[in-house]
DNA sequence: CGACAATAATTAGTTAGACTAACGAACTAT
DNA sequence: ATAGTTCGTTAGTCTAACTAATTATTGTCG
């Protein structure tokens, strides 16, 4: 999703825009969120995992075991794309499979201490990115951002 | 890129992070930013268009006609793939294509009033998803989040 | 108890979108 | 004028998504 983070020099853009119209804001929220990720996004490559992958692995991680049907689900997928996702993550030894005891016909997803680590060290890589350029801000700056930042994730959720 | 969007309950997830530690800060900045993405996703499927064509023609829409290897650049992919999504872009008929007069390699590929109006009615459709949001909030949470809407910029640009 | 519908995962085949490699056409600098 | 570069395209491959169909197992109902 990189649409739209260049609407910023449009031939019309508005001339008064420190208003406080909720266009604005959100338009600002819109393209700093895009922004953002892009930043952050190049600490997945160093792992070496494709990004659906390690998306997988991180339901399999942060969401403990489960079916295929589920972390499908959780991924948005369908779950012959997570039988794939989830057989190629098993060939590199970074999630188990093993049959459900409970139902003949399910299995049970793990991930093996190797892709624990491979995930955790992403996550580490990723958010080190966002550190380091917090660290770049002022106090009073920071603040704000903590202000924020819970309203951004409530207004996702909403 | 929804990795990571549930580092949330993890099984040692920090007790204390109310404290002003960076650490949690990046980590909601993070999550907050997927979970906005994703919501308003949803405004560019009912376009009919996909999305890395949208993307290419948002570009032309607000940084105006260009060549095709500027727009490649612009949208992180190569020549090749921007030619393919140009040519059927045009045979949509939302841009059209003219060779450069300045330069008889080169073309000039510019937004076609369709195109235009397509982008910014998507445009306006993803905002609506967030304003429509921002409406619920209080008149000082919607205060901190334009205070620190501008910071989330700068964060990404840095 | 046995037939049969429903569910879990997989396999097969298709499609979109990305890449690299290789190409012709046109520009630029010796 | 000719060598090298740049612009866009074509051809071929790869990943990851989908749907449809298959297999195995479970649950239910007569």
């Amino acid at each position: 999703m990189r649409i739209d983070d260049r609407a910023r020099a449009g031939p019309r853009e508005r001339k008064r825009n420190e208003g406080q119209g909720e266009d604005w804001l959100a338009d600002r929220l819109h393209r700093g969120a895009i922004a953002l990720l892009r930043a952050v996004k190049v600490a997945d490559q160093e792992t070496g995992v494709s990004p659906p992958r390690l998306s997988a692995l991180s339901v399999l991680v942060f969401g403990g075991p489960q079916s295929l049907a589920s972390l499908a689900s959780a991924e948005g997928v369908k779950p012959p794309t997570m039988s794939k996702l989830v057989a190629e993550l098993e060939a590199d030894g970074f999630v188990a499979k093993s049959p459900d005891p409970k139902d003949g016909r399910g299995l049970v997803i793990v991930a093996t201490p190797r892709g624990r680590k491979l995930m955790l060290e992403g996550r580490d890589r990723r958010l080190a990115i966002l550190k380091q350029r917090l660290g770049r801000l002022s106090k009073a700056d920071l603040a704000r951002l903590h202000a924020a930042a819970p309203l951004l994730l409530e207004l996702a959720r909403g």
